[in-house]
DNA sequence: GTAAAATTAGACACCATTGTCTAAAACGTC
DNA sequence: GACGTTTTAGACAATGGTGTCTAATTTTAC
Protein backbone atom coordinates (compact mmCIF):
# COMPACT_ATOMS: atom_id res chain seq x y z
CA UNK A 1 0.00 0.00 0.00
CA UNK A 2 1.43 2.93 -0.94
CA UNK A 3 0.72 7.01 -0.61
CA UNK A 4 -0.68 7.12 -3.77
CA UNK A 5 -2.72 4.31 -3.10
CA UNK A 6 -4.79 5.82 -0.79
CA UNK A 7 -6.59 8.20 -3.19
CA UNK A 8 -9.55 6.43 -4.32
CA UNK A 9 -9.53 4.53 -0.83
CA UNK A 10 -9.69 8.22 0.87
CA UNK A 11 -12.41 9.30 -1.61
CA UNK A 12 -14.42 5.97 -0.89
CA UNK A 13 -14.42 6.71 2.66
CA UNK A 14 -15.04 10.58 2.67
CA UNK A 15 -18.24 9.40 0.33
CA UNK A 16 -19.23 6.68 2.97
CA UNK A 17 -19.02 9.54 5.55
CA UNK A 18 -21.38 11.89 3.53
CA UNK A 19 -23.62 9.63 2.98
CA UNK A 20 -23.78 7.84 6.53
CA UNK A 21 -24.34 11.85 7.43
CA UNK A 22 -27.83 11.87 5.73
CA UNK A 23 -28.58 8.78 5.92
CA UNK A 24 -28.57 9.22 9.67
CA UNK A 25 -29.92 12.59 9.75
CA UNK A 26 -33.00 11.33 8.11
CA UNK A 27 -33.18 8.23 9.78
CA UNK A 28 -31.82 8.46 13.20
CA UNK A 29 -29.58 6.16 14.58
CA UNK A 30 -31.45 2.68 14.49
CA UNK A 31 -33.29 3.75 11.38
CA UNK A 32 -30.62 3.81 9.37
CA UNK A 33 -29.62 0.65 7.55
CA UNK A 34 -25.98 0.11 6.42
CA UNK A 35 -27.78 -0.82 2.63
CA UNK A 36 -28.92 2.73 2.65
CA UNK A 37 -25.79 3.96 3.33
CA UNK A 38 -24.02 1.58 1.14
CA UNK A 39 -26.49 2.78 -1.51
CA UNK A 40 -26.44 6.69 -1.18
CA UNK A 41 -22.33 6.54 -1.14
CA UNK A 42 -22.58 4.44 -4.46
CA UNK A 43 -20.17 1.59 -2.57
CA UNK A 44 -20.71 -2.11 -1.79
CA UNK A 45 -21.98 -3.12 2.03
CA UNK A 46 -18.59 -4.84 2.21
CA UNK A 47 -16.65 -1.91 1.46
CA UNK A 48 -18.59 0.19 4.52
CA UNK A 49 -17.37 -2.57 6.49
CA UNK A 50 -14.36 -2.70 5.21
CA UNK A 51 -13.64 0.83 6.41
CA UNK A 52 -15.69 1.15 9.69
CA UNK A 53 -15.83 -2.55 10.85
CA UNK A 54 -19.05 -2.00 12.94
CA UNK A 55 -22.84 0.40 12.24
CA UNK A 56 -21.53 2.19 15.80
CA UNK A 57 -17.98 2.96 14.74
CA UNK A 58 -19.46 4.70 11.71
CA UNK A 59 -21.96 6.45 13.34
CA UNK A 60 -19.20 7.54 16.37
CA UNK A 61 -16.47 8.82 12.67
CA UNK A 62 -19.51 10.85 11.42
CA UNK A 63 -20.64 12.50 14.27
CA UNK A 64 -17.02 13.44 14.81
CA UNK A 65 -16.28 14.21 11.61
CA UNK A 66 -19.73 16.77 11.31
CA UNK A 67 -18.97 18.14 14.57
CA UNK A 68 -15.08 19.11 13.52
CA UNK A 69 -16.72 20.55 10.60
CA UNK A 70 -18.81 22.76 12.42
CA UNK A 71 -16.64 24.00 14.84
CA UNK A 72 -14.08 25.39 11.91
CA UNK A 73 -17.35 27.18 10.81
CA UNK A 74 -18.38 28.68 14.18
CA UNK A 75 -14.93 29.37 14.99
CA UNK A 76 -14.28 31.17 11.48
CA UNK A 77 -17.42 33.16 11.61
CA UNK A 78 -16.85 34.08 15.72
CA UNK A 79 -13.64 35.47 13.80
CA UNK A 80 -15.52 38.03 12.16
CA UNK A 81 -18.04 39.53 14.88
CA UNK A 82 -17.54 43.25 14.71
CA UNK A 83 -15.03 44.36 17.13
CA UNK A 84 -14.29 47.78 15.66
CA UNK A 85 -17.97 48.41 14.38
CA UNK A 86 -18.67 50.99 12.26
CA UNK A 87 -21.92 51.26 13.10
CA UNK A 88 -22.64 48.85 15.50
CA UNK A 89 -26.69 47.52 14.99
CA UNK A 90 -26.19 47.24 11.21
CA UNK A 91 -22.90 45.02 11.94
CA UNK A 92 -24.48 42.91 14.41
CA UNK A 93 -27.13 42.27 11.90
CA UNK A 94 -24.56 41.12 9.47
CA UNK A 95 -22.60 38.87 11.87
CA UNK A 96 -26.02 37.50 13.02
CA UNK A 97 -26.81 36.49 9.32
CA UNK A 98 -23.31 34.94 8.71
CA UNK A 99 -24.11 32.78 12.02
CA UNK A 100 -27.36 31.96 11.34
CA UNK A 101 -26.46 30.89 7.40
CA UNK A 102 -23.38 29.69 8.35
CA UNK A 103 -23.31 27.53 11.47
CA UNK A 104 -27.72 27.59 12.46
CA UNK A 105 -29.30 26.56 9.46
CA UNK A 106 -26.83 24.84 7.51
CA UNK A 107 -26.76 21.41 6.90
CA UNK A 108 -24.43 20.11 9.98
CA UNK A 109 -26.26 22.45 12.14
CA UNK A 110 -29.41 20.73 11.40
CA UNK A 111 -27.24 17.22 11.81
CA UNK A 112 -26.22 17.71 14.96
CA UNK A 113 -29.61 19.50 16.77
CA UNK A 114 -31.97 16.60 15.34
CA UNK A 115 -28.67 14.03 16.53
CA UNK A 116 -28.21 15.49 20.63
CA UNK A 117 -31.31 15.42 20.98
CA UNK A 118 -32.79 12.26 19.67
CA UNK A 119 -29.13 10.06 20.36
CA UNK A 120 -27.75 12.36 23.05
CA UNK A 121 -28.37 10.40 26.07
CA UNK A 122 -27.34 6.91 24.16
CA UNK A 123 -24.28 8.42 23.63
CA UNK A 124 -23.11 11.05 26.37
CA UNK A 125 -19.50 10.29 24.97
CA UNK A 126 -20.73 12.03 21.80
CA UNK A 127 -22.78 14.84 24.05
CA UNK A 128 -19.86 15.60 26.06
CA UNK A 129 -17.83 16.37 23.07
CA UNK A 130 -20.18 18.12 21.39
CA UNK A 131 -21.02 20.33 24.86
CA UNK A 132 -17.44 21.33 25.36
CA UNK A 133 -16.07 22.03 21.90
CA UNK A 134 -19.63 23.23 20.06
CA UNK A 135 -21.86 25.47 21.15
CA UNK A 136 -20.91 25.11 24.63
CA UNK A 137 -18.21 26.88 23.77
CA UNK A 138 -19.94 29.47 21.28
CA UNK A 139 -21.63 31.35 24.58
CA UNK A 140 -18.09 31.97 26.80
CA UNK A 141 -16.52 32.71 23.43
CA UNK A 142 -19.14 35.62 22.57
CA UNK A 143 -19.16 36.49 26.03
CA UNK A 144 -15.81 38.23 25.97
CA UNK A 145 -16.34 39.55 22.51
CA UNK A 146 -19.28 41.66 23.84
CA UNK A 147 -17.58 42.30 26.90
CA UNK A 148 -14.93 43.92 24.63
CA UNK A 149 -17.63 45.92 23.29
CA UNK A 150 -18.90 46.69 26.44
CA UNK A 151 -15.79 48.18 27.52
CA UNK A 152 -15.81 50.16 24.76
CA UNK A 153 -18.64 51.80 25.91
CA UNK A 154 -20.67 50.31 23.08
CA UNK A 155 -22.84 48.09 25.24
CA UNK A 156 -23.80 48.22 28.75
CA UNK A 157 -23.98 44.89 30.02
CA UNK A 158 -24.06 43.22 33.66
CA UNK A 159 -23.64 39.74 32.98
CA UNK A 160 -21.64 38.94 29.70
CA UNK A 161 -22.65 35.10 29.60
CA UNK A 162 -26.27 36.16 29.82
CA UNK A 163 -26.35 38.57 27.06
CA UNK A 164 -24.46 35.96 24.79
CA UNK A 165 -26.91 33.54 25.25
CA UNK A 166 -30.02 36.08 25.01
CA UNK A 167 -28.34 37.27 21.22
CA UNK A 168 -28.53 33.72 20.14
CA UNK A 169 -31.52 33.06 21.81
CA UNK A 170 -33.10 36.19 19.60
CA UNK A 171 -31.55 35.31 16.69
CA UNK A 172 -33.03 31.92 16.50
CA UNK A 173 -36.24 33.36 17.94
CA UNK A 174 -37.99 33.73 14.47
CA UNK A 175 -36.12 30.88 13.19
CA UNK A 176 -36.78 28.09 15.44
CA UNK A 177 -40.56 26.86 13.94
CA UNK A 178 -38.44 27.26 10.52
CA UNK A 179 -35.36 24.91 11.61
CA UNK A 180 -38.01 22.36 13.43
CA UNK A 181 -39.93 22.15 10.14
CA UNK A 182 -36.38 20.79 8.98
CA UNK A 183 -36.90 23.41 6.30
CA UNK A 184 -33.84 26.20 5.39
CA UNK A 185 -35.17 29.53 5.56
CA UNK A 186 -34.96 32.15 2.75
CA UNK A 187 -32.18 35.16 3.08
CA UNK A 188 -35.19 37.10 3.41
CA UNK A 189 -36.53 35.12 6.46
CA UNK A 190 -32.43 35.25 7.44
CA UNK A 191 -32.27 38.81 6.93
CA UNK A 192 -35.36 40.05 8.83
CA UNK A 193 -35.28 37.53 11.80
CA UNK A 194 -31.67 38.74 12.23
CA UNK A 195 -32.91 42.58 11.83
CA UNK A 196 -35.42 41.79 14.88
CA UNK A 197 -33.06 39.97 17.18
CA UNK A 198 -30.67 42.67 17.16
CA UNK A 199 -33.06 45.86 17.54
CA UNK A 200 -34.46 43.93 20.38
CA UNK A 201 -31.37 43.24 21.84
CA UNK A 202 -29.65 46.88 21.38
CA UNK A 203 -32.76 48.10 22.98
CA UNK A 204 -31.77 46.07 25.96
CA UNK A 205 -28.05 46.70 26.26
CA UNK A 206 -27.55 49.34 23.84
CA UNK A 207 -25.66 53.20 25.62
CA UNK A 208 -26.23 56.39 24.46
CA UNK A 209 -22.91 56.18 22.29
CA UNK A 210 -24.44 53.42 20.13
CA UNK A 211 -27.13 56.07 18.40
CA UNK A 212 -29.91 53.29 19.71
CA UNK A 213 -30.56 56.14 22.32
CA UNK A 214 -31.96 59.07 20.59
CA UNK A 215 -32.79 60.99 23.37
CA UNK A 216 -36.09 62.68 24.09
CA UNK A 217 -36.74 66.00 22.78
CA UNK A 218 -37.83 66.62 26.89
CA UNK A 219 -38.29 65.16 29.77
CA UNK A 220 -38.41 61.57 30.43
CA UNK A 221 -41.31 60.82 28.70
CA UNK A 222 -40.63 59.03 25.45
CA UNK A 223 -37.05 58.37 26.10
CA UNK A 224 -36.21 56.53 22.93
CA UNK A 225 -37.27 56.12 19.44
CA UNK A 226 -38.86 52.50 19.64
CA UNK A 227 -41.70 53.64 18.03
CA UNK A 228 -39.50 56.12 14.73
CA UNK A 229 -39.10 53.49 11.99
CA UNK A 230 -35.16 52.80 12.51
CA UNK B 1 -69.22 -6.38 27.66
CA UNK B 2 -71.28 -3.62 30.25
CA UNK B 3 -70.58 -0.75 31.01
CA UNK B 4 -68.32 -1.70 34.16
CA UNK B 5 -66.34 -4.10 32.53
CA UNK B 6 -65.02 -1.12 30.55
CA UNK B 7 -63.44 -0.18 33.78
CA UNK B 8 -59.89 -2.51 33.18
CA UNK B 9 -59.97 -2.15 29.75
CA UNK B 10 -59.75 1.51 29.97
CA UNK B 11 -57.23 1.50 32.93
CA UNK B 12 -54.97 -1.27 30.79
CA UNK B 13 -55.48 1.16 27.76
CA UNK B 14 -54.23 4.52 29.35
CA UNK B 15 -51.69 2.04 30.87
CA UNK B 16 -50.36 1.25 27.68
CA UNK B 17 -50.42 4.66 26.21
CA UNK B 18 -48.71 6.09 29.02
CA UNK B 19 -46.06 3.52 28.98
CA UNK B 20 -45.87 3.50 24.91
CA UNK B 21 -45.00 7.36 25.69
CA UNK B 22 -42.09 7.01 27.86
CA UNK B 23 -40.73 4.25 25.21
CA UNK B 24 -41.54 6.22 22.17
CA UNK B 25 -39.61 8.95 23.82
CA UNK B 26 -36.31 7.04 24.55
CA UNK B 27 -36.11 5.29 21.55
CA UNK B 28 -37.84 6.78 18.81
CA UNK B 29 -40.15 5.00 16.89
CA UNK B 30 -38.11 2.48 15.52
CA UNK B 31 -36.31 1.89 18.33
CA UNK B 32 -38.84 1.41 20.56
CA UNK B 33 -39.99 -2.54 20.61
CA UNK B 34 -44.11 -3.36 21.52
CA UNK B 35 -42.14 -5.88 23.45
CA UNK B 36 -40.52 -2.95 25.64
CA UNK B 37 -43.79 -1.08 25.55
CA UNK B 38 -46.02 -4.04 26.86
CA UNK B 39 -43.46 -4.94 29.79
CA UNK B 40 -43.11 -1.55 30.68
CA UNK B 41 -47.18 -1.15 30.40
CA UNK B 42 -47.33 -4.68 32.84
CA UNK B 43 -49.41 -5.79 30.01
CA UNK B 44 -48.89 -8.85 27.70
CA UNK B 45 -47.77 -8.07 24.11
CA UNK B 46 -50.93 -9.20 22.58
CA UNK B 47 -53.28 -6.65 24.74
CA UNK B 48 -51.43 -4.29 23.07
CA UNK B 49 -52.36 -5.61 19.84
CA UNK B 50 -55.79 -5.88 21.04
CA UNK B 51 -56.41 -2.83 21.56
CA UNK B 52 -53.93 -0.64 18.38
CA UNK B 53 -53.82 -3.22 15.95
CA UNK B 54 -50.29 -2.29 14.88
CA UNK B 55 -47.32 0.11 15.92
CA UNK B 56 -47.96 3.11 14.09
CA UNK B 57 -51.59 3.11 14.62
CA UNK B 58 -50.24 3.13 18.96
CA UNK B 59 -47.29 6.02 17.89
CA UNK B 60 -50.13 8.21 16.54
CA UNK B 61 -52.67 7.81 19.57
CA UNK B 62 -49.43 8.38 21.69
CA UNK B 63 -48.99 11.84 19.59
CA UNK B 64 -52.24 12.57 19.81
CA UNK B 65 -52.67 11.90 23.42
CA UNK B 66 -49.53 13.57 24.25
CA UNK B 67 -50.60 16.57 22.26
CA UNK B 68 -53.83 17.07 23.98
CA UNK B 69 -53.07 16.99 27.13
CA UNK B 70 -50.03 19.54 26.08
CA UNK B 71 -52.23 21.82 24.60
CA UNK B 72 -54.81 21.80 27.76
CA UNK B 73 -51.75 22.64 29.83
CA UNK B 74 -50.52 25.26 27.67
CA UNK B 75 -53.74 27.20 27.36
CA UNK B 76 -54.28 26.46 31.39
CA UNK B 77 -50.87 28.44 31.76
CA UNK B 78 -51.79 31.03 29.18
CA UNK B 79 -55.15 31.87 31.54
CA UNK B 80 -52.54 32.83 33.88
CA UNK B 81 -50.93 35.62 31.74
CA UNK B 82 -50.77 38.78 34.06
CA UNK B 83 -53.50 40.89 32.18
CA UNK B 84 -54.00 43.35 35.82
CA UNK B 85 -50.29 43.46 36.53
CA UNK B 86 -50.08 44.15 40.24
CA UNK B 87 -45.91 44.79 39.68
CA UNK B 88 -45.32 43.92 36.03
CA UNK B 89 -42.00 42.77 36.12
CA UNK B 90 -42.47 40.38 38.69
CA UNK B 91 -45.80 39.20 37.27
CA UNK B 92 -43.81 38.23 33.93
CA UNK B 93 -41.12 36.15 36.02
CA UNK B 94 -43.50 34.30 38.08
CA UNK B 95 -45.67 33.60 34.46
CA UNK B 96 -42.41 32.47 32.42
CA UNK B 97 -41.29 30.40 35.27
CA UNK B 98 -45.12 28.66 35.26
CA UNK B 99 -44.66 28.74 31.24
CA UNK B 100 -41.33 26.52 31.33
CA UNK B 101 -42.65 24.37 33.88
CA UNK B 102 -46.05 23.29 32.97
CA UNK B 103 -45.22 23.98 29.20
CA UNK B 104 -41.72 23.32 28.18
CA UNK B 105 -39.55 21.24 30.93
CA UNK B 106 -41.88 18.89 31.27
CA UNK B 107 -42.17 15.59 30.41
CA UNK B 108 -44.71 16.06 27.47
CA UNK B 109 -42.53 19.25 26.20
CA UNK B 110 -40.01 17.04 25.91
CA UNK B 111 -41.94 14.18 24.28
CA UNK B 112 -43.00 16.40 21.52
CA UNK B 113 -39.60 18.65 21.13
CA UNK B 114 -37.54 15.29 20.68
CA UNK B 115 -40.68 13.86 18.19
CA UNK B 116 -41.01 16.85 16.06
CA UNK B 117 -37.48 16.78 15.73
CA UNK B 118 -36.81 13.45 14.79
CA UNK B 119 -39.85 12.09 13.42
CA UNK B 120 -41.21 15.28 12.20
CA UNK B 121 -40.77 14.94 8.86
CA UNK B 122 -41.57 11.50 8.05
CA UNK B 123 -44.96 11.62 9.29
CA UNK B 124 -46.10 15.44 8.45
CA UNK B 125 -49.31 14.89 9.05
CA UNK B 126 -48.88 14.84 13.33
CA UNK B 127 -46.49 17.82 12.66
CA UNK B 128 -49.41 19.77 10.80
CA UNK B 129 -51.67 19.02 13.65
CA UNK B 130 -48.71 20.33 16.12
CA UNK B 131 -48.18 23.38 14.40
CA UNK B 132 -51.61 24.35 14.69
CA UNK B 133 -52.78 23.18 17.92
CA UNK B 134 -49.11 23.49 19.48
CA UNK B 135 -46.67 26.18 19.72
CA UNK B 136 -47.63 27.49 16.74
CA UNK B 137 -50.69 28.60 18.23
CA UNK B 138 -49.07 29.96 21.15
CA UNK B 139 -47.17 32.89 19.51
CA UNK B 140 -50.34 34.54 18.49
CA UNK B 141 -52.10 33.80 21.74
CA UNK B 142 -49.16 35.36 23.77
CA UNK B 143 -49.29 38.40 20.87
CA UNK B 144 -52.34 39.64 22.05
CA UNK B 145 -52.02 39.41 25.21
CA UNK B 146 -48.79 41.57 24.75
CA UNK B 147 -51.17 43.68 22.58
CA UNK B 148 -53.09 44.02 25.12
CA UNK B 149 -50.33 44.96 27.73
CA UNK B 150 -49.08 47.76 25.56
CA UNK B 151 -52.74 48.79 24.96
CA UNK B 152 -52.75 49.94 28.63
CA UNK B 153 -49.15 51.68 28.68
CA UNK B 154 -47.67 49.18 30.10
CA UNK B 155 -45.15 47.89 27.30
CA UNK B 156 -43.87 49.63 24.54
CA UNK B 157 -44.37 47.27 21.23
CA UNK B 158 -44.30 47.44 17.33
CA UNK B 159 -44.64 43.97 16.30
CA UNK B 160 -46.62 41.86 18.90
CA UNK B 161 -45.91 38.41 16.95
CA UNK B 162 -41.80 39.29 17.50
CA UNK B 163 -42.56 40.25 20.65
CA UNK B 164 -43.90 37.11 21.67
CA UNK B 165 -41.79 34.98 19.71
CA UNK B 166 -38.98 36.87 21.57
CA UNK B 167 -40.21 36.55 24.68
CA UNK B 168 -40.35 33.18 24.60
CA UNK B 169 -36.88 32.67 23.23
CA UNK B 170 -35.50 34.62 26.20
CA UNK B 171 -37.15 32.56 28.54
CA UNK B 172 -35.64 29.29 26.59
CA UNK B 173 -32.12 31.07 26.27
CA UNK B 174 -30.73 29.85 30.04
CA UNK B 175 -32.45 26.67 29.42
CA UNK B 176 -31.65 25.29 26.20
CA UNK B 177 -28.50 23.53 26.96
CA UNK B 178 -30.51 21.98 29.91
CA UNK B 179 -33.35 20.76 27.64
CA UNK B 180 -31.15 19.87 24.88
CA UNK B 181 -29.01 17.42 27.82
CA UNK B 182 -32.60 15.85 28.70
CA UNK B 183 -31.82 16.80 32.29
CA UNK B 184 -34.55 18.99 34.44
CA UNK B 185 -33.47 22.03 35.62
CA UNK B 186 -34.00 23.26 39.08
CA UNK B 187 -36.58 25.30 40.57
CA UNK B 188 -33.60 27.47 40.95
CA UNK B 189 -32.55 27.27 37.66
CA UNK B 190 -35.34 27.83 36.49
CA UNK B 191 -36.42 31.31 38.39
CA UNK B 192 -32.92 32.55 37.35
CA UNK B 193 -33.80 32.20 33.65
CA UNK B 194 -37.10 33.44 34.10
CA UNK B 195 -35.70 36.43 35.76
CA UNK B 196 -33.04 37.27 33.23
CA UNK B 197 -35.35 36.41 30.31
CA UNK B 198 -38.14 39.19 31.51
CA UNK B 199 -34.98 41.74 33.07
CA UNK B 200 -34.29 42.10 28.85
CA UNK B 201 -37.83 41.79 28.02
CA UNK B 202 -38.06 44.56 29.94
CA UNK B 203 -35.30 46.57 28.87
CA UNK B 204 -36.73 46.00 25.26
CA UNK B 205 -39.99 46.90 25.28
CA UNK B 206 -40.60 48.42 28.72
CA UNK B 207 -41.97 52.17 29.45
CA UNK B 208 -42.04 54.75 31.80
CA UNK B 209 -44.92 53.65 33.40
CA UNK B 210 -43.69 50.50 34.03
CA UNK B 211 -41.19 51.50 36.82
CA UNK B 212 -38.24 50.27 34.73
CA UNK B 213 -37.90 52.97 33.20
CA UNK B 214 -36.07 55.04 36.26
CA UNK B 215 -34.89 58.64 34.55
CA UNK B 216 -31.31 59.74 34.70
CA UNK B 217 -31.12 62.23 37.44
CA UNK B 218 -29.81 64.56 34.74
CA UNK B 219 -29.26 64.39 31.14
CA UNK B 220 -28.95 61.47 28.53
CA UNK B 221 -26.01 59.98 30.56
CA UNK B 222 -27.64 56.68 31.89
CA UNK B 223 -30.69 56.62 31.17
CA UNK B 224 -31.98 53.73 32.76
CA UNK B 225 -30.66 51.43 35.85
CA UNK B 226 -28.80 48.81 34.83
CA UNK B 227 -26.14 48.36 36.47
CA UNK B 228 -27.61 48.38 39.72
CA UNK B 229 -29.34 45.38 41.15
CA UNK B 230 -32.73 45.53 40.62
C1' DG C 1 2.82 -6.86 -17.09
C1' DT C 2 2.68 -8.35 -12.58
C1' DA C 3 1.65 -8.43 -7.88
C1' DA C 4 -0.59 -6.45 -4.04
C1' DA C 5 -4.45 -4.13 -2.39
C1' DA C 6 -9.10 -2.70 -2.61
C1' DT C 7 -13.73 -3.37 -4.21
C1' DT C 8 -17.69 -5.90 -5.49
C1' DA C 9 -21.82 -9.08 -5.57
C1' DG C 10 -23.73 -12.59 -3.47
C1' DA C 11 -24.58 -16.06 -0.13
C1' DC C 12 -24.82 -16.94 4.58
C1' DA C 13 -25.84 -17.51 9.77
C1' DC C 14 -27.73 -14.99 13.33
C1' DC C 15 -30.75 -12.14 15.71
C1' DA C 16 -34.53 -8.96 16.80
C1' DT C 17 -38.97 -7.51 15.64
C1' DT C 18 -43.60 -7.47 13.81
C1' DG C 19 -47.94 -9.30 13.64
C1' DT C 20 -50.90 -13.69 13.90
C1' DC C 21 -52.71 -17.59 16.07
C1' DT C 22 -54.14 -20.78 19.78
C1' DA C 23 -55.40 -22.62 24.08
C1' DA C 24 -55.58 -21.67 28.77
C1' DA C 25 -56.57 -18.55 32.48
C1' DA C 26 -58.72 -14.53 34.77
C1' DC C 27 -62.39 -11.42 35.16
C1' DG C 28 -67.02 -9.51 35.52
C1' DT C 29 -72.01 -10.09 34.97
C1' DC C 30 -76.16 -12.34 35.64
C1' DG D 1 -72.09 -21.46 38.98
C1' DA D 2 -72.48 -20.41 33.92
C1' DC D 3 -71.46 -17.31 30.35
C1' DG D 4 -69.08 -13.96 27.42
C1' DT D 5 -65.22 -11.02 27.29
C1' DT D 6 -60.57 -9.89 28.07
C1' DT D 7 -56.08 -11.07 29.08
C1' DT D 8 -52.16 -13.97 28.96
C1' DA D 9 -48.10 -16.87 27.59
C1' DG D 10 -46.17 -19.08 24.14
C1' DA D 11 -45.43 -20.73 19.57
C1' DC D 12 -45.15 -19.27 14.95
C1' DA D 13 -43.97 -17.44 10.06
C1' DA D 14 -42.24 -13.55 7.77
C1' DT D 15 -39.31 -9.80 7.40
C1' DG D 16 -35.33 -7.03 7.56
C1' DG D 17 -31.11 -5.89 9.47
C1' DT D 18 -26.09 -6.94 11.04
C1' DG D 19 -21.86 -8.71 10.34
C1' DT D 20 -18.93 -12.54 8.05
C1' DC D 21 -17.17 -15.05 4.32
C1' DT D 22 -15.78 -16.18 -0.40
C1' DA D 23 -14.57 -15.84 -4.98
C1' DA D 24 -14.37 -12.85 -8.78
C1' DT D 25 -13.15 -8.34 -10.46
C1' DT D 26 -11.10 -3.91 -10.52
C1' DT D 27 -7.72 -0.59 -9.27
C1' DT D 28 -3.13 0.90 -8.27
C1' DA D 29 1.97 0.66 -7.61
C1' DC D 30 6.19 -0.49 -9.43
Amino acid sequence: MSVHSQRGHCAKRKSILEAAAEVFCRQGFTGASIDEIAAEACVSRQTVYNHYREKENLFTAVVEDVMDRANAMLFTTLSTFPEKPDNLEDDLIAFAVRLSHNCICNQDGKFLRKLVQSEGERYPHLFESWRQHGPGKIGTAMAALFARLAHKGLLQIDDFDVAARQFLALVNADLQMNTLFGATPTDDELDSAARNAVRTFMRAYGTPATGKFEPAPMGIATSRSCETPC
